[in-house]
DNA sequence: GTCTATATTGAGATAGAC
DNA sequence: GTCTATCTCAATATAGAC
């Protein structure tokens, strides 16, 4: 019992390891060897308790889907307008850049390279279902007449993933404010930067 | 001449090829074989034209930088409203993306990995042109009290950056109406996607 | 200017001793 | 479970014949 759980904790601290290396340098570009010099062992050791380089991916990005998808799903709950929902989505995204740095940057960095390989396909279906949430939510909006009747919503999705998307490449919880980029997010998409007098 | 001329055609094609290529899978992922295999050569005869795969990659993005800025100068030019001048530059990129979407795709794909090297920090020199010149367009139109006083001009240029730099993910002239997603673009980022009456 | 052939390096992975 | 040693393969690049 005690033996199992020193196995696992190698695993994760090799995980945890290859993670922060994979999201700074990208998979490709991280060799085994740097992994093994980051936890003290060599490449070949690592060999041990992991199979391939891309098993560790798997690892890293096999349970984290379904943490990603509830935290969105957990957002769009019923409660509050269409702005407040969205809202909440925005946060949702800041909170998995906060608490999941590293899977968040590695799931964009690889999105159009690594991740476009068939046995990762589980990673688009994860945000295939974000994208729902988001289109659910914004079509109920219109439903509602909180938003324009003339937005098309997987449009505007794209839109707000793209921006979401960007996060990895420059959020630091140390210079940002994470509320006050929601609050400018929230802003721009739902009233926009024109001043009302010129529209 | 003729003969020079003819060099010159070679090496033309040499990069055109490799930049489909590039765009298409990553400058890493692309082989001096899979090149060599599009123009008819064998790998080691590239090595007559360029010194190295990589000089292949500053053949084609090396002027690409001038040729941009110019766009988005000419697009920020006195006349018109902020919008109709934000209009020009959001049209501005999308003729970029038409008339050359492979430097595009590339410019976009290598961005956080290759052209992190020091060798290719003119890159983010002509990125950081651009920015100056959508936060000038932006500022000017605070001035002019056509967008509001309290947006942030480097916050809002970055969601339109992160936005149009997804345009080479998803972008094809085949399907899309390039005129109608500039509209949306204005629409969503001038006016908010929110009904006034609920503001 | 292109080909044949090959040098060189780097990276993922394995075998077997400890 | 880790190390030593090494295999294997793929990729960039070079040398010299044609």
């Amino acid at each position: 019992m005690a033996k199992r759980k020193k196995t696992d904790d190698r695993r994760r601290q090799i995980a945890a390891a290859a993670g922060a290396l994979f999201a700074e340098q990208g998979v490709r570009a991280t060799t085994v060897r740097d992994i093994g010099d980051r936890v003290g062992l060599l490449s070949g050791s690592l060999y041990h308790h992991y199979k391939t380089k891309i098993d560790i991916v798997h690892e890293i990005m096999g349970d984290y889907g379904e943490d990603l998808v509830a935290r969105y799903d957990r957002a769009a709950l019923p409660g509050g307008t269409s702005v407040e929902k969205l809202r909440r989505l925005f946060q949702a995204c800041f909170e998995a850049n906060l608490e999941h740095p590293d899977e968040e940057a590695i799931l964009i960095r690889e999105l159009d390279s690594l991740f476009r390989e068939p046995e990762f396909a589980y990673i688009h279906e994860t945000l295939s279902r974000i994208e729902d949430i988001f289109v659910g939510v914004i079509e109920e909006g219109i439903r509602r007449r909180e938003l324009r009747a003339d937005v098309d919503a997987r449009f505007v999705y794209r839109m707000m993933m793209d921006v979401m998307g960007a996060v990895p490449r420059w959020f630091d919880a140390r210079t940002h404010d994470e509320s006050e980029v929601v609050d400018q997010w929230i802003e721009t998409f739902f009233h926009g930067i024109g001043l009302e007098n010129e529209a």
